[in-house]
This record gives structure tokens, sequence and C-alpha cells, in this order.
DNA sequence: ATGAAAGCGCTAACAG
DNA sequence: CTGTTAGCGCTTTCAT
């Protein structure tokens, strides 16, 4: 009962193996690269694998060999608008750039919150070798506690460390937002103010942390703070608090390009002008910030960059490698028309 | 030798089996819901696999079952930016809603057009139980032809039938770009040209199309024919080889918003106002259309809703149902500034 | 309703 | 260098 070949299915590595009059062990070793294997045996292999169109099956590889050569890329999803966010599509393919180079390929998992489960089932059922997990909003990341020694490298610090993941790839947001800073005081500019993140968001922490660390080295005053959400609106609104506490104000530090954007209709409508009045830097550099008028003045995440990293850390760390645990990318200041003058 | 459980990997299908009495055959019911089970054997069973924090292994459970629950999205790469191509966001955007709500999940394929023989490897290897294919772009897909009846969905219509494959989400671009011209006559434009995108992409054909057969329709000459390559600065030359040829053309339908953008400086450049002297319609409703100066009038696409589609049909391929091979969703035209008047 | 047994397609010792 | 022999963890007849 044989069904040899023909028939319906994927030609099988026991039918090369009949094809070229050979183990179906000795196939395994060509196909796996083993250097084991006389010359002719292997072309003899090879030549019937050609014939047969013969692709290993990863189920059974993996059933074995216990690798997928697959990597999760955990992302939150919150509002299922992702992907509007440039920051997450940086991302993607930045890992899509550095796996391109291997044998490995990328599982998408838009982390419905509500659904954690599913993700941990997911990684917990073998699925893939390592994980790559998004830390960029908030949430609860703590079902990666459970994942069992399955590697995981987080992109963005976790706002609470995360049981079990150590490897985190992260850009510097506080020397990045010292640096804003200081180029505003470059700029002449004295009675500084920010407008800063959420507090429970580590990007909204660290920029303001940076701002307080830069104005008090400057020896300036550190009172101006209000917070935003990250949104325009809420730079607008931040924007017109401070502006009523300190009408002198001249340099505007947001920890966003959107919220700095806010801040602009905020001072137009006190009739101030930016940069001559007050000079404003955003962080991000997204894709608004260009066109904005004045252009912002903002910092750059390597956004594809980090993607890539995070993707080289884990391979590392799937070659059983030793990482160091934390890896902090640099940033850039793009300085444009806001802070002009 | 039974290393029981503790020791290191998950537990397996068999220590659920041992610690709730039972053998692996009655869990493996369990777990795959079969109705011919004693309720306290279920509930026996589903103790002991929460006790244990059984999951089960996909790739022994596919190796037998042939199923992965797991579908491609496979992409053409180009030039690396393809998510800077709001399109290809809002697609992944798509096929993930769809997918959350299912038990597959999607396995991310950045196709470098040199390499699709690891893109056909994959897909013949057993991965996925299908795929999801965007055509956007030019692009090589006769591998597809040779993936050996997995069952495949393309997003939009390929340029020359890809063999093996039958099921085509699409927008009805012919019809969308006669929307467009239609509402320039209404706008009360006569002499009316357009602005054509690459003759070997399904878009730049279908859109010429449409445009052809609407001037056609009201009866007016459809001579003013340029072609550009969906970069602005194709459609500002473009634009200015039309008005070369006919100085008082009244309209212009660009096959791309970027092309109509570009069409805009060259306007201007000739002293040419939009819409007073030339009213300006584009496609995509890409995000420049908005804040366009003036507000761009544009065929808005529903590209989430095609990238949920896409995923719908395979789904229902996938469970066996017969899905109508060619499923066209609508398109609706913004009216902004360009038009008024 | 449950168990026993037979593989799915592959890799990995272990012999030769 | 190559073949033999065991399984990897699961589903699925076929009995019972």
């Amino acid at each position: 009962m044989s069904t040899q070949d023909a028939v319906a299915g994927a030609p099988t590595l026991e039918m090369v193996a009949a094809r070229a009059g050979v183990s179906r062990a000795t196939v395994s070793r060509v196909v796996n690269g083993s250097p084991r294997v006389s010359p002719e045996v292997v072309s003899a292999v090879q030549s019937a694998i050609e014939a047969l169109e013969y692709v290993p099956n990863r189920a059974a590889r993996s059933l074995v060999s216990r690798r997928t050569q697959a990597v999760a890329l955990v992302m939150p999803e919150s509002t299922a608008k992702v992907f509007a966010d440039p920051f997450f599509a940086s991302i993607v393919q930045g890992v899509a750039l550095c796996l391109a180079g291997t044998e490995y390929t990328m599982t998408l998992l838009i982390e419905s919150e509500v659904q954690s489960a599913k993700t941990r089932r997911f990684l917990l059922s073998g699925n893939v070798d390592g994980a790559l997990v998004v830390s960029h909003h908030v949430g609860d990341h703590s079902y990666l506690g459970l994942t069992g020694g399955l590697p995981v490298v987080m992109g963005g610090r976790p706002l609470v460390p995360v049981q079990g993941v150590r490897h985190v790839v992260d850009v510097d947001n506080v020397a990045a937002s010292e640096m804003a800073v200081d180029h505003l005081v470059d700029r002449g500019r004295r009675r500084l103010a920010t407008i800063a993140g959420p507090q429970d968001m580590p990007p909204g922490l660290d920029r303001l942390d940076g701002w307080r660390r830069a104005v008090a080295r400057h020896g300036l005053p550190d009172d101006l703070v209000e917070l935003g959400d990250f949104t325009p609106g809420s730079g607008a609104g931040a924007m017109a608090r401070l502006l009523q506490r300190e009408p002198r104000l001249d340099g505007v530090f947001a920890a966003n390009d959107q919220m700095a954007i806010g801040a602009y209709s905020a001072l137009a409508a006190a009739g101030l002008r930016v940069p001559e009045d007050v000079a404003v830097v955003g962080f991000d550099d997204d894709r608004f910030a260009a066109t904005a008028h004045p252009a912002l003045t903002t910092v750059h995440q390597p956004l594809v960059e980090m993607g890539t990293t995070m993707a080289q850390v884990l391979l590392r760390l799937l070659a059983g490698e030793d990482v160091e645990e934390r890896t902090v990318l640099g940033t850039e200041l793009v300085v444009r028309r806001s802070t002009a003058g």
C-alpha cells in the first residue's frame, strides 16, 4: 500500500530517500548540511530533492528539534490603531529587516489586552523560539512571567520590571530630553517649561526626569511642569495653563510632537510667536514635525534600529550567546525653525 | 526512567493523563472538546490541565492534524519602506482585526523580491494553513503557482492572473475613478485631463480606464492623458505637459494623491489657481490629502476593510466553504476644497 | 465512554 | 560515511 509519490500530499523525506537510494537519515543529513556525507550521495540526494520539489515539514522537524525558526513580535493593540502609530510601523520594519537575512520568520501578535491569555498560550505552546515585546504604551505584561523560560526581549523598558524578562532595548529618553533642554538654553532661553507625558508610562516619566535634570544643571527653576496625555489637545491645554502661570516663559519642551503641535495653537491663541517669543522642542520626530508651521525642532528616535536591535539581541540569545541585558540606543536632535534665533 | 513532571520542558498530554488517571486519548478528547466524554472525567482532566498549566504542543498537533492555525500575510518589500506606506499598515491592521477573533495567528512575510524562494519554501513547508498576498506594487507572484494547493487570497488584483490563485479581494478602481470624473463634471468642468499611473500596475491601468469611460460617457474628449509614476515629481511633470498641450483645461484627475499634490505645484507655477481655474481630484485619501492647500478632493479606499475581508475570505476557504472568487469593495469620494465651486 | 495502538515526518544517538 | 532504531507529543481509528 505504499503510496510512493504522486497522490497528493507534499513529498516526504522518505520519498526522497527512496528515490536517491539511501536511508532517511542520510537525506536528513544532506538537508541539514552535515559534513559527514560523501559528495556523490549529496548530489544524488539533492537531485532527488529537486525532482520531487521536496520541502521539509516544519512541524515534524520542530517536534523533534524543539526549534521553530520563528519569533513572535508582540505589540499592544490599544484602540486598534497600532499601525497608525509610526512607532510600531518602524519597529516592525526593523525587525523584518533583521530577520530577512536569517532563516527566522516573524509572527505578529497584536495583543488586545483582553486576551493576553491567548498570547500567553501561543507563546507557551512552542510556536516560537523567542519573543519580542513592545512596551510602548501602558499595559500589563505580567503574563510574560509565565512563559517559562522562553527568551524574551522587550522594546522600551516596562514600567515595572517583568518577571523573567531581563533583556531590554531602549532609547535613552532621559539623556535625549536633557539634550533638548540644553539646546533651548543654548538658544538663550532661560524661563523654561515642560509639557510632560503621562506619569504612568516610562517615556512620560523619563522625559520629565531629563527635563528636571537639565534645568537643575543649568541652575534654572523647575516649577513649570504641566501634564498631558500625548495628544495634541492635551498639549494645548497644558500650554494654556503654563502661560497662565508664567506669561513670560520663553522655552517649552514637550514630551512628544503631538503635544508640541497642540502647544503651537495655545501659543498662537495667546498672541505669542514661535520661535520669536517662545521656542518649542518636541520628541519623536513624527511625520508632522517637519511640516508643522514653524517646522518643529525635535528629538529623533532610531525606531527602525530599535526593531533591528531587538531582533539581533533575541537571535544572539537563541544562539546561546551572552548578551548585555540593557541596550541603549542613541537619539539625535533635529533642529528646525521652532527654536531658531 | 519516566521523568514524570517537574524537570524542565512544558507539561505534556501524557502528564495530564497520568495526573487525571485517564488515558492520553481521553485527555485529547477533552482538549478538543469531544462530546463523548463523561462530565466527571472532563472536570478531572480540566483540573489536571490547570494544575499543570498544560498547553498543547502545536508542532505535535499540526504534525498529525495537518493544520497550523496560522496564516501568512505576504507583502512585497520593495525599498524596505513597506510600512511607510499607509496602504500596508492598514491592510495589516484589518487582517489583525479579523484574526483577533479567531484562533488563527498571522505570520508576516516581508517579501524581498530577491528571495521569493524563501517565501515559497515557507509556504510549502506546512507553516501555515493559507496565505494572504498583497499585490499592490509590481512584482512577480509566479512562485505562488507552485505552492501546491495552499489556499491563497490576493489583495488587489494581480497584473496577470496568478496560477492557482482564484480568490481576489479588490477595490473597484474603475468605478471609483468614474465617480471622481463625474464629480468634476458635476462641478461644471468640461475640459478634463488625467495624470495616469504606471500602466504596468493594475491601479494605474484601471484608474485610467475609469477616466476614459467617464469622459466618454459625458461625451467629452479623452485626449488629455499624461503618465506619471505615482510620485509627486512625476505628477508635476505630467501636469506641466498637460498645460502645454491644453492651457485651458479646467479639471484634472490624478491617479493618486501624491501626483495630485505634484500637480498643485505645476499649476501654481503656471499661475493657475485650484480650484478656481483648475479643479483637482486625487486617489487614495492619503495622509497629505486633507492637509494639502487647498485640501484635496479624493477617493477614499477602505483599506482596513480590505484586510479584514481578505482574512475572512481565507478563513471561509479554510473552513471548506465556497467563496465567491472576486470580492469588490466600494470606495467613497471625499469632497474637499480642490473641487469647490 | 474509554483505552490501546498506530503512526504523522523528522532528527539523533548508536552501531557498523 | 551510512543505516538502524527510537522516539518527539499528539490525534485517531478500532476495540472494548
